[in-house]
DNA sequence: CAACCGTGGTA
DNA sequence: TTACCAAGGTT
């Protein structure tokens, strides 16, 4: 099916490529890298939808790669929060560091490989996107197209291998990047998990998948396991119109953000219930989280007038600018409470 | 290799 | 309401 398959895609991509803030207008040149490189990092595991706010609001800030590198981690960080996954902003600033110093980014797969916070999909999105150089670019719509286009039944994970080899017979030489992101287009507005619009599609008449029947039924995936349901306790402290916050260990769960002290709660167990200072605390509620691997029922014990501040690192930060604290959506919903109710 | 790591939209 | 899902990477 070699290039026929191509052929077809990218005249539909041609007619259907979505207008997003990081590609490149039709008939432009390349994208910037640095466009590219940020928009494929905000996306691992993050909707389109979720994203193009964060990568105006980081373009606009931090114009190019030096600029991001320049920026003090905490920034970027606090601009980051609510994204998720906050080791991708902290590898960011590393990646941006690297690349700064080397005088641009690395052209090739194989050394973007090695930026910190891109692994095998995003070097090769990266490659082709931004440098036009051939690369097997498979993300989870790629996976989905892939094992529908050719029936590929083998449950993933396993099925991964399959998946690259049944896509490495359609990848063409040229227009790499236009054919990487058109697979995505493809995956995400017609041939989606739930849903394939079939009669819409450019390969309708060479797709396995559709001839066997029931295409939404590939790929077949291995069951999730059930989510714990954890409990823990936030405390807001305030004083004089501010409100304690800590920072939370480089690593793990939320890591180096700013956040509400905490007993301890975590996906392997429940919080203490202990305060991090003494004195008459009252309950403030609970907020409902869910996070990838469990559920959280946090609750908030409040203490409005503490007058030792608690121990350890900290910080008294004032209300009328919790907005810039850059406090994950956790706790975010946790001040959120803690102030309606005050 | 399987566990760990966020969040918001959707059915 | 619950479970699934999304342009995955690291350990």
């Amino acid at each position: 099916m070699c290039d026929r398959a191509a052929d077809l895609l990218l005249d539909w991509y041609d007619r259907h490529a979505r207008d997003l803030p990081w590609r490149a207008r039709p008939g432009a040149p390349l994208p910037d890298p640095y466009h590219v490189w940020l928009s494929e990092v905000m996306l691992q595991q993050t909707t389109v939808a979720a994203v193009i706010p964060y990568f105006e609001k980081f373009t606009t800030r931090w114009p190019d790669v030096a600029a991001l590198a320049a920026a003090p981690e905490d920034e970027v960080m606090a601009a980051w929060a609510g994204l998720g996954y906050y080791s991708r902003a902290r590898n960011l600033v590393k990646a941006a560091r690297e690349v700064s110093r080397a005088g641009g980014f690395p052209t090739t797969e194989a050394e973007l490989l090695k930026l910190p916070g891109l692994g095998d999909y995003t070097a090769a999105a990266v490659a082709a996107i931004a440098f036009e150089r051939r690369a097997l670019v498979v993300d989870a719509n790629v996976e989905r197209v892939i094992a529908r286009l050719f029936a590929i039944e083998e449950p993933l994970p396993g099925g991964k291998k399959a998946i690259r080899a049944a896509l490495d017979t359609i990848t063409p030489e040229r227009r790499a990047g236009d054919f990487a992101q058109a697979m995505m287009d493809l995956g995400s507005s017609l041939c989606r998990a739930r849903e394939a619009q079939c009669l819409l599609c450019p390969w309708q008449a060479i797709c396995a998948g559709r001839e066997a029947g029931d295409p939404t039924r590939l790929p077949v995936k291995a069951p999730k396991k059930a989510k714990p349901t954890r409990t823990g306790t936030a405390f807001w402290v305030e004083r004089d119109e501010a409100v304690w916050l800590v920072k939370r260990p480089g690593k793990g769960m939320l890591g180096g953000m700013r956040a509400l002290p905490d007993d301890g709660w975590s996906a392997r167990g429940d919080g203490s219930g202990v305060a991090p200072v003494a004195g008459a605390w009252r309950a403030g509620g609970m907020v409902r989280h869910s996070f990838t691997h469990f559920h959280l029922e946090l609750g908030l014990a409040v203490h409005a007038d503490t007058d030792p501040a608690p121990d350890g690192e900290g910080e008294w930060w004032p209300l009328d600018r919790l907005d810039d604290a850059g406090l994950p959506t956790l706790f975010a919903k946790a001040a959120a409470l803690a102030l309606a109710e005050r």
